[in-house]
DNA sequence: TTGTAGGCGTTATCAA
DNA sequence: TTGATAACGCCTACAA
């Protein structure tokens, strides 16, 4: 591959005069910096990014970390992210798994999305030391660290208050996993509404996020006598596997069971009945994401992240 | 940050020693090594990235390059290859839109797979001069480019005869769009197939692969006096939105028409009635990739990319 | 406006 | 078994 001082050579000048007229500096002769982009089209040149970095300290390269790369939402986040995020000149690079860990550690980020709960509060904390890291749906606070979370308290709260005053009385939550923050927001919501208009809880469900374990809790419910008329369920998945089981089981929904789930995932949009749920813009989430990231990089310190917006989609699901 | 300098000086080695020690080399002392390692621990240090590959001309990175983040498939493929590839020590990122172009220029990974069909060939046979380029879902040969692609035609002729025997005979195709390999090897099968038993084709509609295309598609279809039996969609996205519309214009599907995909997307579980398709298992493609990339990394040249198999899911779209 | 030279953090050659 | 030292490719004071 051919080198700055291969262009430099060929076009007759110092590496330095190279470097400059390659990077747009001004102070280089309209002629001599001309001669030197044409030489290095020629030899295909383009700068080595190991070499780039060890020098400047930085990466151009905005790291996302995900738990797994089939997650429903995170397509919407990256796409969102990644648009802003490349109109400012910054790369994306996504890695789940134990590569997370090494990139972070070789600092190959120059800032770090975190949405892992893989990665310990501890080492997040390390890595804070070497670039900004943003936590997604993570309690942690620390010196670079900042993080954003859906407002899932207030937004499900509300939503159940609306529910109840439809007439729903018997609601019941099924949750997600018990360590996750998202879950523990929304189970939060859940309970101020009912607190709130003297509702007692009809039923908890033990739940994992997972459609599998919504189809398992699903046919469970289809069996029980005294029935809930309203399941919320704390995301999406688990509400589908809950429709797929009530379909085979033929529990009607809404007219026996309402369900409602917490993403707008787009299967949600495919299920019959179409699933009723707390849809959050994800897209728009990474973009938020993504201007914050960006002005941090550029020095801005006072710069907030904002919150996404989220609208309930009521489909057939309602009384 | 700790650099190997501050570990050599507190450990009072040189620089060269720490680097032996750190890399596990055998020429140094059981006793230095220890202590050169307790101390990179006491410093929390991690070797920089940039300064490696810059000195080895290597990353550990194999780069995944996809057309956007929110495609029902990639979430597989990159879930079985990184689980491969994170075995063998590799990391892999993966990034989508302009950032690929400047990640693959400036030789951020050691080895591309290529899933995005914004880089032109032309593009790609420049990147092969500077590592191992492995096209997915292209025909494209070249000096150090490789590709792997479902065996579309074969797969597709074999099922569509099965369909033919049992009983069909007007048999529509909704393609995708008309530039993807994909969808010409699976129309090229789609039609061998009928003129292996001089079936004529009954219909062709345009598709472009989205949901919201088969949707209009289907809604199109219901309104047709004279419809197909079967409905062959060139992947299961089309599909779906096929299987959308016909439900809510009232077309019974299978009775009054089949229908079909290609992929075996998860969506497709969810569907009323479930979609019948041709189900890859784009997991084990991944893992299929990964490990040619490796045993290509490590200096084997004879290796082959092997055929991710495919299966039939039957479900209740059948005659 | 251009060139010289030092250094970013590593690895690896060679000598000790 | 260890230590100087020269690269790797690039950027950037500073000097010319």
């Amino acid at each position: 591959m051919a080198t700055i001082k291969d262009v430099a050579k060929k076009a007759g000048v110092s590496i330095s005069t190279a470097s400059y007229a390659l990077n747009n500096q001004p102070n280089v002769h309209v002629k001599t910096r001309e001669r030197i982009l044409q030489v290095a089209k020629e030899l295909n040149y383009y700068p080595n990014a190991s070499a780039r970095n060890l020098k400047t300290k930085k990466t151009g390269n905005v790291g996302f970390f995900i738990y797994g790369f089939d997650g429903p939402i995170f397509g919407d986040i990256l796409e969102g992210a990644n648009n802003e995020l490349q109109k400012e000149g910054y790369n994306i690079i996504v890695s789940s798994g134990k590569s997370s860990s090494v990139i972070l550690m070789e600092r190959q980020v120059d800032a770090a999305i975190i949405f892992d709960s893989n990665l310990s509060d501890e080492i997040l904390v390390k890595y804070a030391n070497s670039f900004p890291v943003i936590v997604l749906d993570r309690d942690l606070r620390g010196k670079n660290v900042y993080k954003s979370q859906v407002d899932n308290n207030e937004i499900v709260k509300k939503f159940i208050l609306d529910m109840i005053r439809d007439g729903y009385r018997k609601i019941a939550y099924l949750s997600g996993p018990q360590n996750s923050p998202s879950n523990t927001g929304r189970y939060k919501g859940f309970k101020e509404a009912l607190n709130q208009t003297k509702t007692e809880e009809f039923k908890f469900y033990d739940g994992d996020f997972t459609i599998s374990r919504g189809y398992e809790i699903g046919k469970q419910i289809a069996k029980e006598v005294n029935k809930p008329d309203f399941l919320f369920c704390a995301n999406d998945e688990s509400a589908v596997g809950v429709l797929q089981a009530f379909k085979e089981e033929g529990v009607n929904v809404p007219s026996e069971i309402a369900v409602a789930g917490f993403d707008g995932i787009m299967l949600g949009d495919f299920t019959i009945p179409k699933l009723t749920t707390i849809a959050i813009d994800y897209r728009e989430w990474g973009m938020q994401i993504a201007s914050f990231i960006t002005s941090l990089l550029e020095g801005n310190n006072d710069c907030q992240i904002g919150q996404p917006p989220a609208i309930v989609k009521f489909k057939e699901t309602t009384k």
